[in-house]
DNA sequence: GCGATCAGTT
DNA sequence: CACAACTGATCGC
């Protein structure tokens, strides 16, 4: 009944795991997985449950039994039976009133929540299944009161041919309303590489004037305002995020161009490179050379020392870089991501054979190296719904999903889900339902943070029968790593591409880089180079070659080498420039600030926590300085005030008052006159020949003492 | 009716 | 809060 959902999807799939041969039990637990997360279940029940399904009469009573502990029965006990009584049967489901009104066992889960949340690490919190299982659903059901008895429209879309969320796409024209609401909003400048005005992830702007779009990766984030009926332009992106985009977008294949990567494009006098951006599946870092200056954006990044192999960034200025800035704050310092896998693949080990079940979270794309991982440690087959499948061969071969992917659920005891799927109610009566398989639930939660503050190690989280594992896995840059890559980059300009929607959070973003560790690495490698080619485009493919590995590794530890000799050198370098030199009054005045100060302090506490790279040296931590915006001199604020200045301000509705919007706006009238974007960012050198050179210098190591 | 967009939630 | 996905409501053709 399915096989259409298979079809529709991957026309490569040809696998033995079709839906069709799956026993009744194991097409419950895929159902599971595929209801919304949100929604109710029973209507897709009720209508597929076969007389023999898989709750036993002996399990109801146990749930009920226990349940019965707890009774408390009250008002919205019945009006909570009469919410179900369309329904069919669940026996199951006496819990959820009982459990649901017992404000103390609320009251106690609210209370060991708030505990969890000073504590660090490791909470167990001791409740029986049931009390942890009704902690999510009570608060749903009071959020949900009102809409609980309304026919939800999500039950429509949930026929039994379309049931894993796609419907079948009616082939409409698409045309797209001629008064989108951001089609004639401005590009912020941040979008645009200047002089040719290519467009990177800006679809939400798109506008006749454009015509040249780039989409770094496929999240909903950057392909926001992208739909089928894109008409305006080329899209130029990897050939696996243009596969996504044709096949999950439907847009038309004739607006999308897929860049091979690694390898120059000419695209309108513009050379191009896509370069792996280490952040999901396709995702790229793209070195753009317009007229002889270079400018390279992340895209969203995770930063990895091999990136310092990248043979095309090999010895050439950075006019600018669009820097990914997510975690730009000494806050976030989180573990490599290796760390964080090898905690979960530890876990496994240690709970495989004990009839556990694994659920690993994932994004549609993104965070697949967790699961991946385990399957390649254990060499063992993961199960993932249809729709991931579908995403899946997107960008894995067919070798190794054949090998290391499945769609039959009893094939596997680890199990791929939405994030949302990760909560004690889910888990509770998914666990319900595999009782007599599983004893026990474990589930990882792959997240770059957690409640207002990263977490350097997995944390857990225990009810009963079930364990939800905080995993420190981030796919952007930390705060050390960024810091590094701009400190090995040495742009002349850096443009944030994330929060950066007011003049002060850039500025704050900024603050961040005025004073960089030196890194030398990069003219230390230039001798490695030619040796290294060859690798780089398998630099983070999911299973290099050992040789491959270890030929990286030599050169890295050669790398590192290079750089404690440097090191050493810099203790009397000759100063290349004197910033103070070139002062004047104006320039005074304009790096007064304050902002940053602070955190930038408290930065040397926490960089040495996580050098984060294993290539890191004595350089990291110990050569940074506390950021001190007061002193005169520090042109590259002076000089990025200027871009945040041209910035095209975005009215943020959620976040900007009309007063401070109001102040926004004052702000960039007085910083107007005779600055304009392309100032800013590609000086023709007639005006700033002297601050570009002094700049330049002023990124590169500051003659100390 | 449906595509595009936004606010809210996890 | 920052991630990114997803839902439902609403606007407008």
């Amino acid at each position: 009944m399915s096989s259409e959902t298979i079809k529709e999807g991957g026309d490569a799939i040809v696998s033995s795991d079709t839906l069709e041969s799956l026993s009744e039990d194991e097409y419950e637990i895929v159902q599971v997985y595929s209801e919304d997360v949100r929604s109710e279940e029973e209507p897709a029940r009720k209508s597929k449950e076969p007389p023999g399904q898989e709750i036993t009469e002996d399990q109801d009573d146990i749930v009920e039994e226990e349940i019965v502990d707890e009774e408390i029965v009250d008002e919205e006990d019945i009006e909570d039976s009469q919410i179900d009584g369309g329904r069919l049967d669940e026996p199951e489901k006496p819990s959820k009133p009982s459990c649901l009104n017992d404000s103390r066992v609320l009251e106690r889960v609210r209370e060991e929540e708030e505990i969890r949340d000073e504590s660090e690490e490791k909470d167990n919190i001791e409740l029986t299944e049931e009390e942890m299982a009704c902690l999510d659903e009570t608060i749903e059901v009071a959020q949900d009161a009102s809409e609980s008895t309304k026919v939800d429209s999500t039950k429509k879309r949930r026929n039994q041919k379309g049931f894993y969320g796609k419907k079948a796409s009616t082939e409409s024209t698409g045309d797209s309303p001629s008064t989108s609401r951001w089609k004639n909003r401005p590009m912020p400048s941040f979008k645009l590489i200047p002089e040719v005005d290519f467009v990177v992830d800006g679809f939400k702007y798109k506008n006749s004037r454009y015509d040249t779009y780039f989409l770094t990766h496929f999240h909903s984030d950057h392909y926001g305002g992208l739909y089928k009926s894109f008409k305006e332009g080329t899209i130029y992106c990897t050939p696996i995020t243009a596969q996504l985009v044709i096949k999950q977008l439907k847009v038309h294949p004739q607006y999308v161009k897929s860049l091979e990567m690694n390898v120059v494009h000419h695209i309108r006098g513009v050379d191009v490179i896509m370069m792996d951006a280490n952040h999901c599946p396709g995702a790229a870092i793209i070195l753009f050379k317009v007229k002889g200056s270079y400018y390279l954006h992340t895209g969203d990044f995770r930063y990895d020392p091999k990136m310092k192999l990248y043979g095309p960034l090999q010895g050439i200025e950075i006019e600018g870089l669009y820097l990914d800035n997510t975690f730009c704050n000494p806050k976030y310092v989180f573990p490599p991501q290796s760390t964080a896998i090898s905690e979960v693949l530890s876990v496994v080990k240690k709970e495989r054979g004990k009839s556990t079940l694994f659920l690993v979270g994932s994004y549609s794309i993104g965070k697949e190296k967790v699961f991946l991982q385990i399957a390649r440690e254990f060499n063992m087959k993961i199960f993932v719904t249809p729709e991931k499948y579908e995403l899946l061969s997107c960008y894995m071969t067919e070798q190794d999903l054949n090998k290391y992917i499945t769609m039959n659920p009893s094939e596997s005891d680890v199990h791929v889900v939405a994030m949302g799927f990760l909560n004690f109610k889910r888990l509770w009566e998914l666990h319900q339902k595999c009782k007599n398989k599983y004893d026990k639930i474990v589930a990882f939660q792959p997240t770059g943070w957690s409640f207002g503050k990263t977490i350097q190690s997995v944390t857990k989280k225990t009810a009963g029968a079930l364990e939800i594992y905080g995993v420190p896995y981030s796919e952007h840059s930390n705060y050390n790593e960024l810091r590094e890559f701009v400190s090995w980059i040495k742009p002349r300009v850096i443009i944030p591409t994330v929060d950066c929607d007011t003049p002060e959070k850039v500025k704050d973003i900024l603050s961040h880089f005025t004073q960089l560790p030196p890194d030398h690495s990069k003219s230390s490698l230039l001798p490695y180079f030619n040796k290294i080619k060859s690798t780089i485009s398998s630099l983070f493919t999911s299973s290099p070659s050992p040789s491959i590995l270890k030929e990286q590794e030599m050169i890295l530890e050669s790398i590192k080498i290079k750089r404690e000799l440097k090191v050493e050198e810099m203790n009397s370098p000759p100063p290349l420039f004197d910033p103070t030199e070139e002062m004047t009054q104006d320039s005074l005045n304009e790096s007064q600030g304050s902002e940053g100060i602070s955190e930038a302090s408290s930065f040397s506490q926490v960089s040495s926590s996580f050098s984060q790279t294993s290539t890191s040296t004595s350089i990291n931590g110990s050569q940074m300085e506390p950021i001190d915006l007061d002193t005169p001199g520090d042109l590259l604020v002076q000089e990025q005030r200027r871009i945040l200045e041209s910035i095209q301000k975005i009215p943020n509705r959620k976040n900007v008052s009309g007063g401070k919007r109001k102040m926004i706006q004052k702000e960039e009238r007085k910083g107007k006159k005779g600055k304009t974007r392309g100032t800013v960012l590609s000086p023709n050198g007639e005006t700033n020949v002297n601050k570009q050179t002094s700049l330049l210098n002023f990124l590169r190591p500051s003659p100390k003492k």
